[in-house]
DNA sequence: TCGGAAAGTGAAATCGATTACACAAAGGCT
DNA sequence: AGCCTTTGTGTAATCGATTTCACTTTCCGA
């Protein structure tokens, strides 16, 4: 069933039916006549002609580290609920933090197969920035800055500092940090300066460099922290990079005799479901993940209408959750 | 850069161009040529064209409720990995739980946006059914049994069977439920199917309609475990359909005066990463989703290419994780 | 009443591939 | 040598839409 037939049997001629599709110039009775044939038959309109013809595919790509993540479930939500409201499609890639699956699914996106992309970044080498410039369809990125970019991102930096600053205020002295690996910049290197600066600018005496690197595991977390102490002595309060490690490295204090929150107050960054179950809860920060999704979407969209975004990067607020 | 140019700077004819791209019959010289003008030029063939052309998209739908949950996100990247590495794409729709636009999905994928598609799946209406005969493309159904379709699920009804069967064995006598809404066959009806007979079976005097019905939230747990202490007396054990409502009770458990586990013993279905970092930590069932995830793919793609699947049913299996 | 603008229409070109068909050349077999 | 298969090749049709172009008709204002 295409559009000739439809053509013949509601006696005009296939442009007339384009058009009917497309709001072009037609007469009130050929409309009706078209639309009782296309009623009748159920005929709609392929969706691959009509992107060969109109190099729109109407599909826009979205590339992600993994997708079983709370906050990456998260801003997928978000970015599907305006993309699906819009008619469009998403086309979902997985890189499993596998820096060259990220350049090859750019590459797959660039060709051709999607109106535009949507990057979940982490990490950027200079490779992905080349990779970047080289896109033909628009890209904007979440999670991360990148200047010169269109991007979406949280003031990890700020949020750090200022959790850090709550664990002075409730009176703690020593503090400790475990972090993610550097090379993620908004999770790995802006959270952890945040915090180093306020130690360093709230913490008399306290020492920034009291800080070791976890993966991103729960487990990661545990065994973090055991190696924190042992390298560092006992800190009276703990900071995390996210919600799991800190997870990790309660059940770590926990088992060694700490009591949570007396001797260590513990804090993490994301305020996942888990840091609502553990007694006392976690003390954390909540970013709109959700939101985030949504915006890269229209910042998206925006850029394919217009060719360019009044706004080129958005940074979003974020509270912190006691209790 | 389309085909012809290409052809044209080989000195071959498109079609020549076309048989490189498909391992058609092609003499080495003019495999070598082409291989060298395709090097150059950095030229891939456009996909909406062979698309349009081989009926085939190379793309497959999923249609799940939501995607920031843990047991649904795990299926998703177990289809992913399978998916991407067969150079297929996915097309992902969620549809929040909203069985309209459930079907508005079906009807989009089934109208050749798509190859085949998965449906991963919580209620079925009369009208899922009608609309699952009228598919024109294969579509695998996961999460849940419907006969004569292919489908991959969990045996939830043994393992709700044997979850409930190891309180009585760890010595509870009184136990309650709390279950999912029972329109969700497997999460819903199965697992407190399983837990009912074991009572039935096993649990001399102890009433199997001693139950609530809560919503999937963890707030929705919390509540309902008032409401069956209230109605039903207090139980030595709780058997609750998933991990985030046995989570909510627990909370709710505690914050009324009980010890777990020694007052009351609590258990839930999904080994989600919550019910690991609780302490005492929950009684859970293992399900493995990556992997429904795949072998649903695999059943899509064996249904592709042959037209049929030798295994139409796939029941996995499940292990009950203690501490 | 006339002229130009706007509305309506269909034929045909176009997007960029795959593939049926016709045919030539080469190879293998008696 | 003669015949049949296999291999290699290009031309042209095809997939199913959109859109340009040329043209007719209608409308509106002066």
């Amino acid at each position: 069933m295409n559009i000739a037939e439809i053509a013949k049997l509601a006696g005009v001629s296939s442009a007339a039916v384009s058009r009917y599709f497309n709001n072009g110039r037609i007469s009130e009775e050929k409309r009706e006549a078209i639309r009782r044939v296309v009623e009748e038959t159920g005929y709609r309109p392929s969706v691959q002609a009509q992107t060969l013809r109109t190099r729109k595919t109407k599909m826009i790509g979205v590339i992600v580290p993994k997708v079983a993540s709370a906050s990456i479930g998260r801003v997928v939500e978000g970015i599907l609920s305006v993309v699906n409201e819009s008619g469009y499609q998403m086309l979902l890639s997985v890189t499993q933090n596998n820096p060259e699956k990220e350049l090859e699914y750019l590459s797959v996106f660039n060709h051709k197969q999607v109106d535009g992309v949507i990057l979940v970044a982490t990490i950027f080498s200079e490779e992905h920035k080349q990779a970047l410039r080289h896109m033909k369809v628009p890209v904007v990125i979440v999670a991360q800055e990148l200047s010169g970019f269109p991007c979406v991102y949280h003031d990890d930096y700020r949020a750090s500092y200022e959790l850090t600053r709550l664990l002075f205020e409730k009176g703690r002295k020593i503090l400790g940090y475990i972090s993610a690996i550097r090379e993620d910049r908004a999770v790995g290197e802006e959270r952890f300066l945040g915090y180093r600066d306020a130690v360093r600018d709230l913490g008399y005496g306290c020492l920034a460099e009291h800080y070791v690197i976890s993966s991103f595991a729960m487990e990661s977390g545990y065994e973090k922290t055991g190696e924190l102490l042992e390298r560092f002595g006992r800190p009276d309060g703990l900071v995390c990079a996210t919600d799991s490690i800190a997870i990790g490295a309660m059940q770590y204090l926990r088992e060694h005799g700490f009591r949570i929150p007396e001797d260590v107050l513990v804090a993490g960054h994301g305020d996942s479901t888990l840091s609502r179950v553990t007694s006392p809860p976690l003390i954390t920060v909540h970013y709109s993940y959700k939101e985030s999704g949504e915006i890269a979407v229209q910042m998206l969209f925006e850029l394919l209408n217009t060719g360019e975004t009044a706004q080129r990067e958005v940074k979003l607020g974020f509270y912190i959750r006691e209790q």
